[in-house]
DNA sequence: GTCTATAAATAGATAGAC
DNA sequence: GTCTATCTATTTATAGAC
């Protein structure tokens, strides 16, 4: 009654998404040939086509899973109770963490990015933008308890989110340039850099005490919908 | 002796850098094809092969471009006279310069961190450094000086270039994000972001007055080469 | 310098046996 | 669910006329 050697139906399709991610992530969708995510993957081509529609619509799906995952721990974040200051870390560290778990993920957003999302479906960029409003939510909050001095919620979202994307995102190119003879080594342990934004934020954001006490709702004014420049 | 209707030969050269640079901005080098960058330029697709020996050299005499003339900029910067604060500001809008000018270096950039360096040859990779080295030369002496808080000079970095990366980057996915209905528009203008991350980076960098008088030389230890975590 | 035509390799996708 | 074999379109690149 030993189960057949025969790999299960929930393995393949793993493995698929497993080797996909990894090869889309390091040549891009354009870059990575099926049979090269097969190979990877150790499964017959054809069960590519079996599990999922196209090389399209496998890409989806691993791109969708990722901003979901990363847009959920954002918004459990700004609904907690946590002061702001401490929010803002929550962030930071989520993103990093987000990164770490999946490190398909921020090569995917780059490309995704520089794509300029001309294949993002209506879902994936809701996901997007539903970290971008937690984020505005937790800034928002501190600006308006006197916590934060005044900073547009967008533009310090952008000044929060790059930092770590850029660090994820080249981390292996730091290793490539570590190695070769540029005369730097540009490689350091997550932690020290989450350490660093987190200190670098703080200073940046958090109103000196002495401002702290009496802050009206004046100079609340940030960029929404139908600002164009 | 009127000139002949035919282009010029340097003219067609400059259209397929043109083309090309523009094309492998929007989809990548998997996924710009010689043809469309011959539609694009309109010169004909032996001609790309004319003046250059294959796609992926065209692809390198672009990216390479790109690096040395921000190089340049940055190297220029760090030997200036300003104040290191000034210098930081100078930075970032020399990064933020070279994107506007150069619609396509963002993109590229991007993809090419998503990509690990597999493509970059020796001499770009020093160009990449370049622009390191002139941000570590300011920021180091920021915190020489006293002028700045003791930080890190390369996660320092990452805390200046990434923002405007991703700012930069991000730009024609914004304009889609505007356009859909996520319900934001991330849409502003780069002058106002500019000024945002500057001010930001000067409360998260200058020392306070009260501590800028006596800074012995102690706790200046930097990441450097051989430092692996 | 510019073009047409085409070679040679590789891509995504499917039919059909088991 | 899994595999082999193959169809078709597209890709990079070149040969050779003008």
């Amino acid at each position: 009654m030993a189960r057949p050697p025969k790999r299960l139906a929930r393995d393949s399709r793993q493995a698929i998404l497993d080797g996909a991610a990894t090869e889309f992530a390091a040549r891009g969708f354009a870059g990575t040939s099926v049979d090269r995510i097969a190979r990877r993957a150790e499964v017959n081509k054809a069960m590519i086509y079996y599990h999922f529609r196209s090389k399209e619509a496998l890409y989806r799906v691993i791109l969708r899973s990722v901003f979901l995952s990363l847009g959920q721990r954002a918004r459990a974040i700004a609904a907690s109770d946590l002061p702001p200051p401490e929010q803002v870390d929550a962030l930071v560290e989520a993103i990093m963490r987000e990164g770490e778990a999946r490190p398909h993920f921020p090569p995917m957003m780059l490309r995704e990015i520089a794509e300029g999302g001309r294949c993002l479906d209506a879902r994936t960029f809701r996901a997007m933008a539903a970290v971008f409003l937690a984020a505005r939510e937790v800034i928002d909050r501190g600006v308006q308890t006197g916590a934060f001095v005044a900073v547009d919620p967008m533009l310090t979202y952008f000044t929060m989110l790059g930092p770590v994307m850029f660090y994820l995102g080249t981390s292996s190119l730091r290793a490539a340039i570590g190695r070769s003879r540029a005369g730097v080594d540009p490689r350091t342990d997550p932690a020290t850099f989450v350490a660093h934004l987190q200190a670098m934020l703080r200073r940046a954001l958090c109103a000196p005490a002495s401002a702290r006490a009496a802050r009206p709702l004046a100079r609340r004014r940030t960029t929404r919908a139908g600002d164009r420049p």
